[in-house]
DNA sequence: GCCAACGTTGGC
DNA sequence: GCCAACGTTGGC
């Protein structure tokens, strides 16, 4: 899951221990969020910073639920054709785990020999939620 | 349903 | 700040 560190970091997580992670808004990256089940491992990445990369650690605290920012006309995220009894966008509440030592960068990731077809490495790659395969977690983690 | 214009993401 | 990628919007 990416986030822009100057405006929610690892550190931030690490403060406020379980956060819902609201305003996704689009389709392919609320699939990967309804897809989730609690205890579900994440790893933190952090965007559009000086080092882009893996900051940390977290799971998935509770079912997938609808984003309340959707209805909030104030939100950034206001959604004004989301039904209420059918809501379009989903959140789920990521907890804290831990920091990695140290930031795992995009480009030691993408040096990595086996991670396959990965989102985070593809050309163009927008998605702020995507998925992690056992075999591409192991190998970033291992550069830790 | 096509596609140009526009907006956003995110690395650099 | 620039720009490539790509999703969304809206005119037709």
């Amino acid at each position: 899951m990416k986030t822009e560190p100057d405006t929610f970091s690892i550190d931030d997580l690490k403060t406020r221990k379980v956060e819902p992670w609201d305003g996704v808004r689009n389709y392919q990256a609320r699939n990967f969020i309804r897809a989730m089940n609690a205890g579900d491992a994440v790893m933190i990445y952090h965007s559009s910073c000086a080092v882009p990369g893996a900051a940390g650690l977290g799971k998935i605290a509770g079912a997938p639920r609808p984003d309340p920012t959707q209805f909030d006309p104030a939100n950034a995220h206001y959604d004004a054709g989301s039904d209420p009894s059918d809501p379009r966008w989903t959140l789920v509440d990521v907890r804290y785990v831990r920091k990695l030592r140290r930031v795992i960068t995009l480009d030691a990731i993408k040096a990595l020999p086996k991670l396959g077809d990965f989102a985070l490495i593809r050309r163009g790659n927008r998605l702020s939620v995507l998925p992690v395969t056992d075999t591409q977690w192991q190998a970033i983690l291992a550069l830790e």
